[in-house]
DNA sequence: CCGACGATGAGAATGATTTTCATTTCCGGG
DNA sequence: CCCGGAAATGAAAATCATTCTCATCGTCGG
């Protein structure tokens, strides 16, 4: 990757941070263009990893706090496919769900959720006011079959 | 609880165990009688100590592996709301989503999903073949409201 | 350019879960 | 009813992801 690439990429990443309305740092830049970079997603170790590989040194702790910051603005997503470890992933707006490839890991966004309508009416017939649901979808992709 | 009440709860675990097709203990039986017991879900660690209270003395271990082998056999459920730990359930047959209270955890089955034909058609326009699917759903109860 | 305050790093701490391995228990066949 | 081997158990150590601590550093409004 060239420099001038490299300075594109980070000016998206800051642009996405200062969207998120948080103080940008060397290393926040540096987590910000990671993921926005990955289609899939992606575990806080695996991150730090390839951070450091790249040549962007930082503390594992620092990742993980960058994650938490982002996924509580919103920003990315936190997935739990397989307990005991989280992964994170940077995410359109608005309320969707994800396809996630058994296989290889590749994710899709699935936009235009339409369960809440369904779910509220069978909600109620709990006596439960419906406040969010979480679904994920698994499959394989076109690529591993 | 009577002598005679506990011999029966006994029973009805040692059927439950049996249906699964797994070698009888003392420890599995403890294990599967307070799972059956409980309407709402539960830690490994919440089991593990409630078994001690109860006078089964048992160890984690056992406790995890005896979960893990009846969750991988179908018999129980585990759900992940929160990261970090997962909470077991003993289940209904078939496929089913699970509504829980955000504030007292109490769990709802919802049974008659029908979600898979609209899930098999969006899988398809993204290449991708649906495999299964998770969904959680969470609400207040009517108690905590 | 400066200073307050938020961010970072390194490593220790935490907490759930898993593994190890010696010992005990289960259960079909005798 | 008893035996033997396979399977299960317990206790403690090991793992592993994640969080916390605290001294130091960097950011950014003024």
């Amino acid at each position: 990757m060239s420099a001038r690439d490299n300075r594109r990429r980070a000016r998206r990443a800051e642009r996405a941070l200062s969207r998120v309305g948080v103080r940008l740092t060397r290393q926040r830049v540096a987590i910000a263009a990671e993921l926005l970079d990955e289609d899939d997603d992606i575990t806080a170790q695996e991150l730090h990893a390839r951070l450091r590989a790249r040549g962007a040194p930082l503390g594992l702790a620092t990742v993980y706090r960058t994650l938490t910051l982002l996924a509580e603005a919103g920003a990315i997503d936190a997935l739990a496919h397989h307990p005991g470890e989280l992964c994170y992933r940077w995410c359109g707006d608005g309320h969707h769900h994800h396809l996630v490839c058994s296989r290889c890991h590749r994710v899709v966004e699935l936009g235009g959720c339409d369960l809440d309508p369904w779910l509220e009416r069978i909600s109620a017939d709990h006596g439960f006011v419906a406040t969010g649901h979480h679904l994920e979808v698994a499959g394989v992709c076109a690529g591993c079959r």
